[in-house]
DNA sequence: AGATGGAAAAATGTCAACATTTACGATTTT
DNA sequence: AAAATCGTAAATGTTGACATTTTTCCATCT
């Protein structure tokens, strides 16, 4: 249940903190459903711990758009529907293209070579899986490289700590996609190029079609989905 | 001190909530100087409340950028140096240059004639004051307008909840600027015009340029500042 | 049988006290 | 006199209990 309370000299830094890590990742993968109330004393219960940090926790999850909350009414885990799904792409698509024109012109040499290693353990992983997909978790690697690339708090806070907690959510969830697209590592070789060239306008647009594809092919996906319980119906 | 607690059957829907909002207003006029430690004893003193909701408004805090926590340390407010003002700024860009173009295609004409309502009073307010500025209040009146029209949740909370707080700080206490120009009443005219056009690459561009022509001015003043204490010292 | 009312239970909002850690200052030692 | 160490005080982290509101369930009335 408690996941560190196993070296007492170590002292966790803050039972608070410690809550909002589980707490967020029980919802992003679904552990707690999309749209449930959070009780509190419920939850003080499960993690056995009392409301004060568990309240502190539910706050700063409100900051990351994973719950809202009503006064008076408890908080509810988001709802992932269609329109805030695109919503969110369309947010990532403005933030994430600035982020890479912001990194072709300030992002290291060592930095670089970083992304080029996580391509080569990319293609590699796809050779060795079924030739045409690679493991999520790489995916993210790239694209928070990138994102802290570009040096700017604002935007990597907003991107990282709220765009793609939400952007996981839904691939672990509704989507049942643990992978991504061959096309996704072409566009990827395609971003490090024009980092490399310290070119920042190549690199946005390059970076804004990549991420519009993979809102146009979810798009996609809804549409049919929505089309389909149409038909079930 | 307290601002609500005249009549007891209202209710004034949580403490916690309040404390949000005072809390956060006196960092934004600099009441609460910028780099300062948030004491937490001190400040439930201030507002005579207790602990608890107070550490839950500055959780919220945390979420909105304006201060950092360091875990058995306390809490900062945020320093506002040169690199995070140009950061934050190269972060409005990306958002709202992206929320004006989504604005001017799914814009109601009702919206529409609120923002020439908004530009004729400006106009009006140029005229009776000196001639060439309007009050800062009703610059950010217009923005909210334009956000908000955007109709993205995500974006919108991004914007409003994290980033104009920082801006209106900046605002309030660096810059002693409580108007923007003409030529900020020029561009505004032509971002309506775009959207009126239901032109959505138009008034990206002119929203883009808009904020950039800011970020501009401001970059100019840091850099005067900072050569000027140079001589000074 | 359905709807309306009220009472009980549970939930959120809030507070005061306890525990542990950090910081500051005084004292001691070199 | 300067530096290091120890002790005290204050701050953060956490807990359990109290208050008010909301919700649920049951009984009663139409």
């Amino acid at each position: 249940m408690n996941s560190s309370l196993s070296n007492p000299t170590v002292r966790a830094s803050s039972l608070n903190s410690e809550l909002t890590s589980s707490l967020r990742d029980a919802i992003i993968t679904g552990e707690i459903k999309q749209g449930s109330r959070l009780s509190e004393t419920k939850l003080a219960k499960r993690f056995d711990v009392s409301r004060g940090p568990l309240r502190e926790a539910i706050r700063r999850l409100e900051g990351m758009n994973l719950v809202s909350h009503r006064p008076q009414q408890g908080v509810r885990v988001v709802t992932l529907d269609a329109d805030l799904i695109l919503q969110i792409y369309d947010a990532r698509e403005a933030l994430e293209s600035k982020a890479v024109a912001l990194a072709a012109q300030v992002m290291s040499s060592a930095e670089i070579d970083e992304l080029h290693r996580l391509i080569d353990a990319q293609t590699k992983q796809m050779r060795e899986n079924d030739g045409a997909h690679v493991p999520a978790e790489s995916d993210y690697a790239f694209h928070e490289l990138v994102i802290r690339g570009s040096q700017n708090k604002v935007i990597t806070h907003a991107l990282l700590e709220e765009i793609y907690h939400l952007i996981k959510m839904f691939r672990y969830q509704t989507l049942a996609a643990k992978h991504s697209s061959t096309n996704s590592l072409i566009e990827h070789r395609q971003i490090v190029y024009a980092i490399e060239q310290r070119d920042p306008v190549l690199a946005e647009v390059t970076m804004r079609r990549h991420i519009v594809h993979a809102r146009d092919r979810i798009k996609q996906r809804l549409e049919r989905a929505s089309n389909q319980t149409e038909i079930d119906s």
